[in-house]
DNA sequence: ACACAGGGCTAAATCGATTGAGCGTTTTTT
DNA sequence: AAAAAACGCTCAATCGATTTAGCCCTGTGT
């Protein structure tokens, strides 16, 4: 039951490994192997449906064809969806792809950075957490191509892929004030990572363009690690205690546990309170109402990961690639304040 | 910039790298290693921060440390929930995890298993497509362990960890019923795979218990590579022509798209038309009226099935572990005809 | 007729770890 | 005191593919 190998195709043709090597590489003409050895060859590795070996390939170049996928959470709509779009991207190219999750965690990430490295993958796709400069110039240093994702690091030199984070918040917020919104709070992260800044500073731009005071006790941030009852309770105490009649949720699990919050106070989403949160999801699009949302092109972005990895692996380029995509303000029914809030079906 | 090897480590002590691997193994006392080389070669593995090359390793005794898991889609909720609860699970045990979505499709399914199979994964967790009897059999003949979930071959004996989907739908089927709906209908998939299968005759004897006919044409089954837009005219067209008044979705996509159908007719879920789903979700949790349904404990999933995996790669059973765990019927206001369906913010 | 240039292919080293066989020394057995 | 066993460790083959160096042969140029 051992697979087929080199040697096996081979014999059978009565040629040498190396020959068979350079054939099955497209090395051919390269090294000279006449027309005929050639298609013996290929025709023998196709009967026995020969599959290289990667482990010893993998040994002898130091080529795995694997990528390490590190997400904050699988289980994340998100980035759920962006491993499906990253497997099928990679699989084109004859890559597949190993994963985990850092919970937002630096040494859960370091680890998972570990086991990758000695696993030998070719390509990193990270969702970095705190303080992980070191690690990614540690990468850069021995040439493995990175590509960030959903953020990027300030201070280090890097591929990424992210939205327009800024922007994705700032028409959020505006949208909120067009609809007559006064008093807009922001329910965030504990993480000062890039992308929460920037939808931070896009959230108080917009206010602050349209003449609205940034008020602090408006703002409330959450660390990542606590639990949903956590979650709730203190966005249940946030929206007693500042009575805001608006607010911007900074992640998708965060509008979530919104919603699961409004809702306990018997307050009405979009008329007593509106609502806005990043990313879509099927709970945002069916909920009554609807929550208006920014919505980040998933297949685009794994699409966009993948096709800058490939290009690094193919041959590291000189400058990085920053690509940042749009993202789509949904406007739903959570942002509408004037008319009475019927439920669809009603 | 190299790995550090085990020659490096046996130069730096003085023996040979047959001395360090043996330490390194555990076996020196097997091997007869005095403790005084032992410590020395622990302590210089320790310094250097060895990490075996997983892939010479791999190359000569066969064993990757890695699995596949092979799922119907990882973007979907509940899969990608098992694929989190898994990769932390085989992290545990020093695995690493390999993944790929079928699409219920047979020939992606394969591609994925022949891919797997050349990359030497250990073990395989598999959520079957049709028509896989032959590729599960070739692996248990080459003891590949492998266990399926969601859903097993009957023709095969094979270990697996599914849920009890009869009990589920019966559940589920007959809780609608003592609710007073009396037109029930089923909206399920095409595939004919053992899960349906047990879901559709759960959903029957339910009927059939409580004195009710079942009706052909209350039935309907939709091929999962329809687009959502597909999905739901088709389900809005059953609810027209067959004005059932209530309706068992047999996964959970087709109640999220069941959910829109019946909201785009400007029906009530509940009191116009019962729905009950299986697997649970944030949109089932939280929408309006909340949606009853089947859950499935997704933790314990996971976590048996790597359980069982790790336990066959340490010394293969005579016996296949087959785990069939049970379901709860979160019950929710979907299901509620009698009162009129008021949101619960208002 | 002799050097030289391809042409067509192969031997052997290599990647890093594992492992069966075995070698010299000391200790125990009889 | 000779034989057997126990010690403590190493040699070299092996996994399968890649790759460098180079061998032998034929043909060309001078």
């Amino acid at each position: 039951m051992k697979g087929i190998s080199i040697k096996d195709i081979a014999k059978q043709a009565g040629v040498s490994p190396t020959t068979v090597s350079f054939v099955l590489n497209g090395k051919a003409k390269e090294k000279r192997i006449s027309d005929q050895v050639s298609k013996k060859i290929l025709k023998i590795a196709n009967k026995l449906k020969y599959k290289p070996n990667q482990l010893a390939r993998g040994l002898r170049t130091g080529k795995t064809k694997t990528l390490g996928l590190i997400v904050e959470d699988i289980a994340n709509n998100f980035f759920a969806n962006v491993a499906k779009v990253v497997e099928d991207e990679a699989d084109k190219h004859g890559y597949k792809v190993l994963y985990g999750s850092t919970e937002d965690n630096s040494d859960k990430a370091r680890g998972l950075l570990e086991v990758l490295k000695y696993r030998q993958v070719d390509g990193y796709i990270i969702t970095p957490t705190k303080n992980m400069e070191k690690e990614i110039e540690l990468l850069k240093m021995v040439r493995k191509p990175v590509v960030l994702m959903d953020r990027y690091l300030p201070n280090v030199d890097s591929h990424y892929v992210v939205v327009d984070n800024y922007q994705g918040a700032f028409e959020a917020t505006s949208h909120l004030v067009t609809q007559g919104y006064k008093k807009i709070g922001i329910i965030t992260t504990m993480s000062d990572q890039v992308q929460m800044k920037q939808r931070m500073d896009g959230f108080a731009a917009a206010l602050k363009k349209h003449g609205i005071p940034f008020n602090k006790t408006l703002t409330k941030r959450l660390p990542f690690e606590m639990d949903r009852a956590a979650h709730t309770q203190e966005i249940v105490k946030f929206l007693k205690t500042t009575k805001a009649d608006a607010v911007f949720f900074a992640t998708n699990y965060l509008g979530i546990y919104g919603i699961e919050s409004i809702r306990s106070l018997g307050l009405r989403i979009g008329a007593d309170v509106g609502v806005v949160s990043f990313d879509d999801h099927d709970l945002f699009r069916l909920h009554s109402p609807s929550i208006t949302c920014v919505s980040q092109p998933i297949e685009e972005i794994g699409r966009q990961i993948v096709n800058v990895l490939m290009k690094e692996l193919n041959h590291a380029s000189a400058t990085s690639q920053q690509l940042v995509l749009k993202p789509t303000l949904e406007l739903r029914q959570s942002t509408i304040k004037e008319t009475s809030n019927v439920p669809q079906q009603a």
